[in-house]
Formats: C-alpha cells, sequence, structure tokens
DNA sequence: GTAGGGCTATAT
DNA sequence: ATATAGCCCTAC
C-alpha cells in the first residue's frame, strides 16, 4: 500500500511529463491521493495540467476558462500578468466561435432554408450574454466589490473591461462582429495559453522527485561517485539509507504542510455553513420515505439546492377532494414545527424506513397545516445585501422577468432563491 | 417560466 | 396590533 503523501509525489511528478491524458486519468484513479485541497501544491498541479491538456487538444472550451478562474483564485497566484491575458483571449475566443465560418454550415443545414448568414449570430449572442453580461460581469462587480471578496476578481483588466465593452457593441452592430472575427483568432487564445502555462510550470518549479533527485545526485557527486557509472549502479547501502533519510525529512515537512491544509479546510468550513448543509441531505431522504400513514407524498425537489414543498395527505381524505378556492381563506390553517408532531428528539424510527432524517428544528422548515394537507414551507429568510445588490444590477443588465436567467448568471449567491422569490423580491424592491 | 393574488412569520 | 417581507399557489 502506497502511502498517500507518497502517491502525491508521484502524481505530482507524473502530471509534469508529457504523458497521455488517459494514462494520467488512470494512474490518477489508481493511486490513494487524498482529495486535493484548494490550498495543497498538487491542486494546482492538477488544474495546470487540465489546461495544458485543453491546448495540446486544442479545445478551448467553458471549462479553460473555469480552470482559469479556479488558478486566480489560488493563494499567490502564478504569473497573474499572463493570466488575465489568457482569461480575456479564451473568453474572446468561446464568444467568437460561432461567428466563425468554420462553425457554420455544417451537416445540419439539410432544412434548406434561404439565409445562410444569421446561423451563428444567435449563438454568438448567447455567449456574449453567458460569457460577458454573467461570468465577466460578475467579476468585474467582485473587483469593484469589497476588496478580497472574490479571489478570481483578479482575472479584471483593463483589457477584459475593452473586450467587454466591444463585445457589447458587436451584439448590435455586423461590423463590429466582423472585426472581432478577424482579431481574436483561435490562435491567439492558444497562444495567450501557451504563454501563461509556460509561465506557470516554470514558477511552479522542480516537482518534489526531481528536487530529491538532484539532492541525492549532488550527494553522490560530493562522494566522488558518478551516477552514469555503470559500475556503480548498485547502490551502496549508505547512498540507500541517505535517499530514505531524504524522503523521512521531506515526509515530516510534507506532514506538517497536510495539517495546515487542514486547518485551512476547517475554516472555510465554519465560514461557509451551506456548504454542508444537512438539511438538504434531509429533504432528499425525505424525498424516499414511503409512509402507510399518509396517501400521497410528493416531493418536488428541483435540481440541487432549492427543496421546494413537501405534501403529505392523510389518509382520511381521500374523499374530500376538492381544493379551496385561492381566495377562500382556511380558519384552520397553522404552523406548527416538527417537534410538534413527532416529538424531541424524534423517533429513531418514526415510519417504516429506517435511517430517515428529518429536518431540524429551526434549521431549515416548518410544517404548516392546510385544510387537509401538510405543507413543508422553506423557513424564511431575509435577503441579504448583496443578494439585494446582485438583483438590481441583474435587472438593470437584463431587464424585468428574466429570472430564471438572472438566477443561473448568479448560481452561488441565490443560490437559496428560486426564480419565483427573485421575482418576488424585485417587487418588494419597487414597492417601495 | 412568469405574473399576480394570497398567506403568515417577523419586524416595528 | 399592524405593516412588511418572504414564501406559496395557480392561471396562463
Amino acid at each position: 500500500m502506497i502511502d498517500p503523501d507518497v502517491a502525491a509525489w508521484i502524481l505530482d511528478f507524473l502530471l509534469r511529463q508529457t504523458l497521455d491524458d488517459s494514462l494520467v486519468h488512470r494512474l490518477i484513479l489508481s493511486l490513494p491521493i487524498p482529495a486535493p485541497s484548494p490550498s495543497s501544491p498538487l491542486h494546482r498541479t492538477l488544474i495546470l495540467r487540465r489546461l495544458s491538456s485543453d491546448l495540446s487538444r486544442r479545445s478551448l472550451s467553458p471549462r479553460t476558462l473555469h480552470s482559469l478562474e479556479l488558478l486566480s483564485s489560488l493563494p499567490r497566484p502564478s504569473s497573474a500578468a499572463a493570466l488575465r491575458a489568457a482569461y480575456a483571449a479564451v473568453a474572446a475566443d468561446l464568444t467568437v466561435k460561432p461567428l466563425r465560418p468554420s462553425s457554420r454550415g455544417g451537416d445540419d443545414d439539410g432544412g434548406g432554408g434561404g439565409g445562410g448568414e444569421g446561423g451563428g449570430e444567435g449563438e454568438f449572442y448567447d455567449a456574449v450574454n453567458r460569457i460577458w453580461n454573467c461570468r465577466v460581469a460578475d467579476l468585474e462587480a467582485a473587483a469593484e466589490g469589497a476588496e478580497g471578496a472574490e479571489a478570481a476578481a483578479g482575472l479584471v483588466s483593463p483589457e477584459l473591461r475593452a473586450t467587454r465593452r466591444e463585445m457589447e457593441e458587436a451584439v448590435v452592430d455586423a461590423t463590429v462582429r466582423a472585426g472581432l472575427v478577424v482579431r481574436y483568432t483561435e490562435e491567439r487564445a492558444f497562444q495567450a495559453v501557451r504563454v501563461y502555462l509556460e509561465e506557470a510550470w516554470k514558477e511552479l518549479g522542480p516537482s518534489f522527485l526531481e528536487l530529491a533527485a538532484e539532492a541525492l545526485i549532488g550527494m553522490a557527486k560530493g562522494k566522488g561517485l558518478e551516477m552514469e557509472n555503470p559500475n556503480s549502479s548498485k547502490p551502496s547501502p549508505e547512498e540507500g539509507s541517505r535517499l530514505l533519510e531524504l524522503v523521512n525529512h521531506s515526509g515530516t515537512v510534507n506532514k506538517r504542510g497536510k495539517e495546515i491544509i487542514e486547518e485551512n479546510t476547517h475554516e472555510g468550513e465554519s465560514s461557509s455553513p451551506e456548504l454542508h448543509d444537512p438539511s438538504s441531505v434531509g429533504w432528499n431522504r425525505m424525498g424516499k420515505c414511503k409512509s402507510t400513514n399518509f396517501r400521497s407524498f410528493e416531493n418536488a425537489n428541483e435540481s440541487g439546492n432549492r427543496c421546494t414543498k413537501t405534501i403529505l395527505k392523510l389518509d382520511r381524505d381521500s374523499a374530500a377532494e376538492r381544493r379551496p378556492s385561492m381566495m377562500e381563506r382556511n380558519p384552520t390553517a397553522r404552523t406548527i414545527e416538527w417537534d410538534d408532531l413527532f416529538g424531541s428528539p424524534l423517533p429513531a424510527n418514526p415510519v417504516e424506513e429506517p435511517h430517515v432524517s428529518y429536518p431540524q428544528k429551526g434549521k431549515d422548515s416548518l410544517l404548516v397545516k392546510d385544510n387537509n394537507q401538510f405543507i413543508l414551507r422553506k423557513r424564511r429568510k431575509k435577503w441579504s445585501s448583496l443578494e439585494e445588490e446582485t438583483l438590481r444590477k441583474s435587472v438593470e443588465r437584463h431587464g424585468v422577468g428574466n429570472w430564471k436567467f438572472i438566477k443561473q448568471c448568479h448560481p452561488s449567491i441565490f443560490k437559496d432563491r428560486t426564480e419565483v422569490d427573485l421575482k418576488d423580491k424585485w417587487r418588494n424592491l419597487v414597492r417601495h
């Protein structure tokens, strides 16, 4: 069994070699590597390797942009200027891509409509919206906001801002569009990434294993031994123990580093409790809960983070199917908490299904009785000033009514809000 | 997906 | 006690 630290050294070394990607992939799967923490050197190596892979496959994609964003958010971002340049170039390339002749006319042209020209424009508008009005606009906003709020804001450069303005002009001006195609070639983006990678790899320095090897060679030479000499191909016992010593010594250094990483990880967790929000787990499990007590059990858990509602209908009301009109008030409605129903602590096995976890009291949800239905209501959460400000800016930028789009633009900020929430909040904002 | 009416937890 | 903000419901 390979020690995880040793495995990390090996991987760190291998990732820097010009190995086939599929081989690297298999190595990653076979080595006992702990999930690299963002502050570990291996993390940077991994992202750089991913970027190199994009470059060698000559395939720039949103993933490339993401890699660059990750790199800029690492502590001590390397080669900042080259990184900014690469980001701007890749963003421009991805946007302009649909306008290039090569991307047009494919085999999907069979329909045979008239206007052969307009094909890429729609995709271009989408790309401008996606990349420049959302992604880059967010970076710019973060750069202006509280310093250090968003580390990736370091990607913002005058060049990037200028390119964004240019892209916005291009949306309404065909001449500008044509100019973009000429200027922002794919090759230009490749070149920018290449320059950055060269600097970044250089800045990263040799891998630990290479350093160890060099040190060993140095020691051997100091003793007058020639490593290349076939006569001394058998290392003496003394040399062997030196290597061990070297590895052990570095091992302690590495272990110390790991401890720091773990501390950082803990800090990160405590500062963002929503990262491991247990209630969402509870929700998902609730969705699987099957109970004979309930006639029906709907769980509308939207793709991911929002638990919309859970409706439980009691057996006895199967006859009373009629739903009250929206205008009818329900005098029996009241809000109760989980503890009111199940007592506290909750029974380990409240229904048939074992291992069912319920949302914690006061954590996220309430249970509302509405006529014959129980409705899980989302815990009321006040809008933060960041959410509010983001909504204002987004509406300014994208207009009223594009709630879904606005939510997609800021998935992390509006993590706990649905598009309906955004709409409701806007209604409140403009009411006063 | 969005608009708009309605309900209720929470702030005042 | 009242007003408001946040959330829910449903028609379209």
